[in-house]
DNA sequence: CCTTAGCACTCTCGCGTGGAGAGTGCCAAC
DNA sequence: GTTGGCACTCTCCACGCGAGAGTGCTAAGG
């Protein structure tokens, strides 16, 4: 099989495939040369398109499962498809409207806005959907702020930029006042506001190293606390929805699939190596087949994108399903609500701003 | 068929009926009159025993998938089983050791326990495990905490005696400063700390409507923030862990089957109602099959106990699963780790009262 | 009266067979 | 280059058959 570009085809031969992959995206089943010949787009007999579907297939773009059986688009297929053959369409406007509503809802923080892109992604596809949240590590303080909550036990409360917020138990190695609580929090606050949390442990931790025995209490305390509060562990979340839906497409009749499906979902560190592959660049990145193993495990694809406040990638989001997809739907949806959710995330970053110009 | 009390079984049918659901437990497959008598723990014939299994049959303990097949044991079966029949077995220590490490592992908020909680009960079980956390209403407040994050927004951090955590983002009417944020916070706690978040709700609504009129601002804008603050719709959460291990019984061997219990898994409105029916009354409570209508839908079981702190239950944790289930095991599993969790909850009430005697 | 061996009966399951149908590849004609 | 025709291949399904498993019943024995 020698692969060739894709401006090596002729104009019909792309014509045809195009159907083939239009018409299997629609019945889950391989696709003859005499459907082909009867939709009557080219007027062309059924042993005409054999002629051509031979070349696809020899070409790379297409495998039968059985001689005799109509032909399957491979991933090169899908992948020209995606390239040169699809119009970009727009999301309706009902669907764009439909986003918007949701996302404008209420005055979510930001784990919220994700917890509702992740949903909708999910139900206007009936696909998978995958979030990941940002890794708390890269994200820009807003806020942090101490609670006590019991003897020698604080709640940390740490707010990005972008307004997500986390939470910390962290336990003392002496009982703090809550005044002093208080202090701390407006000292952290007011100092590290604008730098990411990484930046904010570097720095804290010269500045203990150069004052290690001349500092006073509070600051010591300050610097505990802060080094606990701001740890970086805990994320980056992944958020799965829509499974179910999955389990009515034909292609999952065996369970041995399905289980294998439901694994990948539960090993979220490479479902986060995978999507963070797609991180860089701007716009839509689709992963068909054996781009990756996960994909080709399972013959599925992926369609991600990132969304972002400002310049800044904080994460992805996308769509994980059969590389039988409608590329034409889904590739716009995940677009348009990639730059939806940045636009919701900015919105807090702005106000954010605002109120960092106040007096 | 006419059901009979327990005590008008005689010794052997009940030894009979014994083997016959240990049998179909491991195997998944009907049991044979041959097969237990082959287990000569009891020295009787293949013919005896199917005779008693026909009167166990026809007493509603029984059923054969059709003639010439062998017998599975009903719901009627398996309460019988676990109410008289099982001796009720310790959990392992290794179980029991790993379970204390792992919840007694970091200085977590209530929330990350119940997540172990969840985790540990699929873990160990192989099955689906469920847990209920605490409708924020019945929770009773140890702290409110407010943080300026935007201009006019104002994120509300309560915390619960028991430890969680919940945040909600509030648009305010107009910009309130930091120092007055502060105010609030310490004022509210101190004045309700102690109370469920419904009783707060009702009190602030009657000392809103009193004095309506001569409130003074920063009264007003202290009910304002904890009304919106202190709402009780978002909660109850459900976690679900552990789905993608029952995909390997036998039983879930048809997609159809697979694909109504994801969708019973999404359903958490009816998981919750399901459970919260178990929620009163010590122990460990048992639906089997026809018991529930989500139970009988499926051929499932939820083994489920409460946890609690002092006398007050929080919430519900169990596991869902076949019909077909190691009782014997799971039981004490649920019973254990509810005890557990309640204890592990408990620990930190009991640091909250510490800290609520300090001068 | 309970137990047991024996036997006929029933139902499932696996296997092979055979025909229908779908689809292809190739060839010859246009 | 295109098309109709035709032989060939492969899947799928229905059918039948036999083996095996398990039961219910009966009659004999303790």
């Amino acid at each position: 099989m020698d692969t060739r570009d894709a401006d090596r085809l002729s104009p019909r031969d792309r014509e045809i495939l195009r159907d083939i992959i239009v018409t299997y995206v629609l019945s889950a089943e391989p696709v003859s040369s005499r459907s082909v010949a009867k939709q009557g787009r080219l007027g062309l007999s059924a042993a005409t398109i054999r002629n051509v579907m031979a070349d696809l297939e020899e070409w790379g773009y297409l495998v039968q499962p059985h001689t005799s059986a109509g032909r399957v688009p491979t991933p090169a297929a899908y992948h020209m498809f995606i390239e040169s053959m699809m119009q970009a369409r727009k999301l309706p406007a009902r669907e764009r409207r439909y986003i918007e509503e949701n996302l404008a809802s209420t005055p979510a923080d930001a784990d919220e806005l994700i917890a509702i892109a992740s949903h909708l992604l999910s139900e206007l596809s009936q696909q998978v959907s995958i979030v990941v949240a940002p890794a708390i590590g890269d994200t820009v303080l807003k806020a942090v702020d101490f609670v006590s909550v019991a003897e020698r036990k604080v709640l940390c409360v740490v707010v990005s930029q972008a307004g997500f917020v986390d939470n910390r138990m962290i336990e003392t190695e002496e009982e703090i006042p809550r005044q002093e609580l208080t202090r701390i929090s407006n000292y952290l606050t007011q100092n590290f506001a604008g730098h990411t949390l990484r930046d904010i442990r570097d720095r804290l931790l010269r500045q203990m190293t150069e004052e290690r025995l001349q500092v006073d209490n509070l600051l010591a305390r300050t610097i505990e606390l802060a080094r606990e509060g701001l740890a970086l562990d805990s994320r980056p979340e992944v958020l799965v929805d829509g499974a179910s839906a999955l389990l009515a497409r034909p292609e999952l009749a065996d369970i041995q699939r399905v289980r294998r499906m439901f694994e990948a979902f539960t090993d979220k560190a490479r479902l986060v190596r995978m999507l963070n592959g797609c991180i860089q660049g701007g716009g839509v990145r689709v992963l068909i087949g054996d781009d990756s193993d996960l994909t080709s495990e399972l013959d599925f694809s992926l369609v991600a994108s990132a969304y972002r406040v400002g310049d800044q990638p904080l994460g992805t989001l996308g769509i994980f399903g059969p590389s039988r997809m409608d590329y034409q739907k889904i590739i716009p949806l995940v677009h348009y609500l990639g730059h939806a959710l940045s636009r919701a995330l900015s919105d807090k970053v702005a106000g954010a701003r605002r109120i960092d110009q106040l007096p």
